[in-house]
DNA sequence: TAGTGGTCTAGACCACACT
DNA sequence: GTGTGGTCTAGACCACTAA
């Protein structure tokens, strides 16, 4: 936490949480918190504007930073994040059965995606479980040019956890679609679905912090099981 | 466009939209920019932190500002669009026919809301094609305190012009949650599909920019025609 | 009128990439 | 070393809210 805004805004953060500033309540004003934190407006400004885009506030002119009832939306669903970190931050008794590890070439067409040359990749299949129950089927592409090999154990473990600290990749950005699609009969097994039930497909690329295209995902989703949870703002279009 | 960094962000988005600043190649530096729009350099990091954010550009330290790829994905879907609006930007031939106007008070146990009291609200329930094949079944509950009446032409139109544009209301953001769940008969009917289908259900929640509840909505989608695009950057969870 | 957030400035120092 | 983006500052003026 070397930034100061970043280490403002998670303090705030935390104060919202545990409710030290109440939900309704107004945060102390910008030139108060400046004083508070001893930095300048600016600064503070930075770390109510991180506040504002996670839903933690809404920022009225004239009145002040109010704060918002959303902290079941804060955990971020709709951003880019591993099984791990969400079985851990919201302590669900989970597995992870590795299906399948080998090389393969990256399936252009299921991601609608322009290659000129095949992408080499190792593919990766997991079937995650929650108490038992089979909830997501995901199909990691992981291309062999920035990760060339990937173990049993990272695998069974998390990928993102090895990518990130273990590699020292930077993850930064990722396009996703979500879809509803049918099963093929491997999948409705896998699922235990019958196979006139529909499947939701949640296809990502993901890429590094300086654009390098780094991995392809398709996250086969139980219907029952499947929930997104967004917050969004508004922004006109023009 | 009063704001100058919004100014700036709409012209450097449009000039990457029209390949002025193609894709894969760098935007003129910070300073430079500063020095053509005659202004600080704070004030076009605000512009560029908006494209950033919009998946226009990836920032490199040390480099620069990269164009992305992803043309695609700026059409928020993942934010609040009214459905007039996404259709005169995509160019659909679209229709909506509105099947119902009337007073009820909002199914609160649908959208997981507790209040001590009944909402009133004006109930609205449209149906949207596109090229004469149903695709959308929109129920709007809108909250009768603050608006207290809707016409059928309003409703015929757009609802978001009306509260905008007419009314002056400034709509802020919205908690959104996507389900997969079974049709009702009527359901069904209306989106012709056969029982057995699932429908995608988009529920959410409408806040005004002083954050007074404005509006519930619940939109039915046919699966086949069901296709939600986002971008995400990686926040790490604490 | 006093206090709030919204915008903007001109400067500073740093970490990083490239050559 | 030079240029890039990342952070931070101290101050300014504005528009809006409320008493």
């Amino acid at each position: 936490m070397q930034n100061k805004f970043n280490a403002i805004y998670h303090d705030l953060a935390d104060k919202i949480i545990h409710h030290i500033y109440p939900v309704g309540s107004y945060l102390p004003s910008e030139t108060q918190l400046s004083e508070l934190y001893g930095t300048s407006r600016e600064t503070i400004r930075k770390a109510l504007s991180e506040l504002l885009t996670n839903g933690f506030i809404q920022k009225i002119r004239g009145k002040g930073s109010v704060v918002l009832n959303l902290q079941r939306f804060n955990f971020p669903v709709s951003g880019i994040t591993s099984f791990k970190e969400l079985n851990k931050s919201q302590h669900m008794n989970s597995s992870t059965e590795v299906l399948c590890i080998e090389d393969q070439h990256v399936p252009l067409e299921n991601f609608d995606y322009q290659s000129a040359t095949p992408l080499k990749a190792t593919y990766v299949e997991r079937l995650r479980k929650i108490d038992n129950e089979p909830i997501v089927l995901d199909r990691d592409y992981i291309l062999k040019n920035i990760v060339p090999e990937i173990s049993q154990t990272v695998a069974a473990d998390s990928l993102y956890d090895y990518f990130e600290n273990q590699l020292g990749l930077v993850i930064s950005y990722a396009t996703k679609t979500i879809t509803v699609e049918h099963p093929t009969k491997e999948e409705a097994k896998l699922l235990e679905l019958n196979e006139q039930q529909d499947i939701v497909v949640v296809r990502s690329q993901t890429y590094l912090e300086d654009t390098t295209l780094f991995q392809f995902t398709e996250s086969i989703h139980r219907p029952d099981k499947f929930s997104f949870v967004d917050f969004a703002r508004r922004q006109k279009i023009n």
